[in-house]
DNA sequence: TTGTCGGCCGATCGCCGACAA
DNA sequence: TTGTCGGCGATCGGCCGACAA
């Protein structure tokens, strides 16, 4: 996976805690969520366990990141250790302390039916395209360049980016069509570039 | 589920026992193929129960037919309750002795290339066509009609059929492909119809 | 600045009989 | 009897600037 992708994917408020730190796990606030992401009821089909404390003190021991092979969804795997005290705490060695780095160079777009539509690619808002992309040799006629883009699951996707039309504008174009397919992107979805 | 289409591919010696009956289950011949169908070897994925019987006499409470939703691949849900002997049987009420119904009238035909090709349709064998499609009417010019079919999920498809070509011949053209698409079918793969 | 459209051209789909295995 | 092919017309994909919101 992806981690920096991964993080502005996820968003700035995410913040996920170091292998090692203590956190508190709240088993009735997961069961809820549990059940509205699985779309069922909580009393329904999630067993209930009326005896368990309402938050249980954890050392983090793992922290994977995923993304649905499917969809794309992101979400994080946590293994957590139950400890009775800060005494229980099991030292983890320290491997240079890898923090979460949330990418400033980004930008996302809400697609429009044109961009998913087959009738042509993909318009590249000014400024992003001006912020992120590698710079246009503006003497070609029309400006032209490959672009490179690896995803989440580190998939690579060409796309030809070029700066054309009356007024001009940026535009992916060839091998944008394979992407919105195989992505089964739809108007309304997201999509998020960074450098 | 449509029963009887999925009796239809299961084939003739596929018998399903009855709600109420008594059978053995055996835990080891499960595990095996449970071993080979999932790829796995049974040693190194699949618990081991050294202290289980070979052989549990049970009885069936229930028994659903089902097939994947995506590959279409048939099969069957049981649920055994043990029992140590035929004293511990529960009267299960007969609700008029469904049986399990093996069609006679059907047909299979393993695809061919050209089947499968975007390139045009599925040809339909003679027999088959005049044993199990309702007979066309040879008065025009060419003999056509409109064909509804179900398949295992309920899910309904219609097909051109038409009588053409020299010499004659029976072919599905219109509707055929996009059932291609959809089921993800390849030369090899195997379309049963029955009436 | 950018979403949608008409124009246009090439690629593919899919229906047809010819032919031969 | 039926699997594959060449021929062909229709449809679709996808690149272009025009235009307007």
């Amino acid at each position: 996976i992806n981690s920096e992708l991964w993080h502005a994917c996820a968003g700035p408020l995410v913040f996920l805690p170091q292998v090692g730190s203590l956190v508190y796990y709240f088993p009735q606030g997961h069961s809820e969520q549990v059940a509205v992401s699985t779309k069922r009821t909580a009393t329904s089909q999630i067993p209930n366990y009326p005896n368990l404390q309402s938050q249980l003190m954890c050392q983090v021991h793992n922290v994977t990141l995923h993304a649905d092979k499917d969809t794309d969804e992101i979400y994080a795997q946590m293994s957590l250790q139950p400890v009775n005290s800060e005494r229980d705490v099991f030292p983890i060695p320290d491997f240079g302390l890898r923090l979460s780095k949330h990418p400033s160079e980004f930008f996302c777009k809400t697609l429009t039916a044109s961009d998913t539509s087959t009738h042509g690619g993909f318009s590249v808002p000014r400024r992003a395209a001006e912020k992120l992309f590698p710079p246009l040799d503006y003497t070609m006629q029309p400006p032209t360049q490959e672009l490179v883009v690896r995803d989440l699951h580190d998939n690579t996707w060409t796309f030809r980016h070029i700066y054309r039309g009356q007024p001009k504008r940026h535009l992916l174009t060839t091998g944008w069509s394979m992407f919105v397919g195989s992505k089964r992107l739809r108007a309304g979805d997201s999509v998020l570039f960074i450098r």
